[in-house]
DNA sequence: TTTCATATTGATAACAGTTCCTATCTCCGT
DNA sequence: ACGGAGATAGGAACTGTTATCAATATGAAA
């Protein structure tokens, strides 16, 4: 099995054992793993998989657009397997992120035109307090 | 002279030289400096200024809000110096980057709300292609 | 099924950005 | 002028990511 390459310069992708097994953790919804969560998950059936190999394939899945890549405020990058338009709040205080579905927002880069750039897309990340920090935090004011 | 420290735990802040000097770096608007870039420019001035200073002050200065931390899609932190709601657009070919006036956008965090999140702000970032980037890629493909 | 060109792997080293640490120094209030 | 809180310099340590490379696994053609 091959799929679609990043650019016409690389002739062939192979579809190995490593890279299914790397595309199989996005097909969970809802988790925007870093490059080490899935080094950590996958080491279960893979237990020789190199850090380097997943960092590899994860660069190749998203040029090949199967998954995202999120470049985002927190330190580590994340992958993110969902296909929908959505936009992320990341929980200041714990790190939680969540999606924000993205149907409420006006096109973006439509509203960026005009600046002297052809837009090709944008990052936006939210950043706030989850319930469960926000309940921490209050009950810490109120003592 | 001082200035308002970034919460109340921290009693005071004082406006060094070295502190002060970095400051003037953002007086000058529409940069975008990375730490190194600031380390580059005030080492001129001050020789012996460390680069864990600059990344101290940076940091400091940025929660006491006299400038504004970027944690966009780039591999280097940057920081902004502009008072004024701005968003920007990175070329993805050469790395440029330009302020894009937020006024023509809604207000981001108000249409964010309803998640379970407290929204506290966001960060939003365009990738595009400049137009010296721009020029260049279709002589290119002229060819 | 076998063969073959080559994409991919795993291990390690290299790297860049950032943080941490300690001794020293500077500023400010007294 | 002195004392002490807090800032600095310098460098080492740490983290996340990328590059290198010999050995291996893959997919396609015969």
């Amino acid at each position: 099995m091959k799929f679609k390459p990043p650019d016409d310069t690389v002739p062939l992708l192979r579809m190995t054992r490593q890279r299914r097994i790397i595309l199989e953790e996005f097909h969970t919804p809802g988790r925007h793993p870093t490059p080490d969560d899935v080094y950590m998950r996958i080491r279960r059936k893979l237990p020789n998989i190199s850090l380097g190999t997943v960092y590899r394939n994860l660069e190749i899945l998203s040029q090949a657009k199967l998954i995202k890549k999120l470049r985002l405020g927190c330190r580590q990058r994340r992958y993110d397997g969902g296909l929908h338009r959505h936009y992320h709040v990341r929980c200041v205080k714990c790190g939680k992120i969540s999606d924000i579905p993205a149907d409420s927002f006006p096109d973006l880069d439509d509203t960026a035109k005009g600046h002297g750039f052809k837009i090709l897309g944008h990052q936006l990340e939210f950043e706030g307090l989850c319930q469960a920090c926000r309940k921490a935090g209050r009950s810490q004011k109120g003592r």
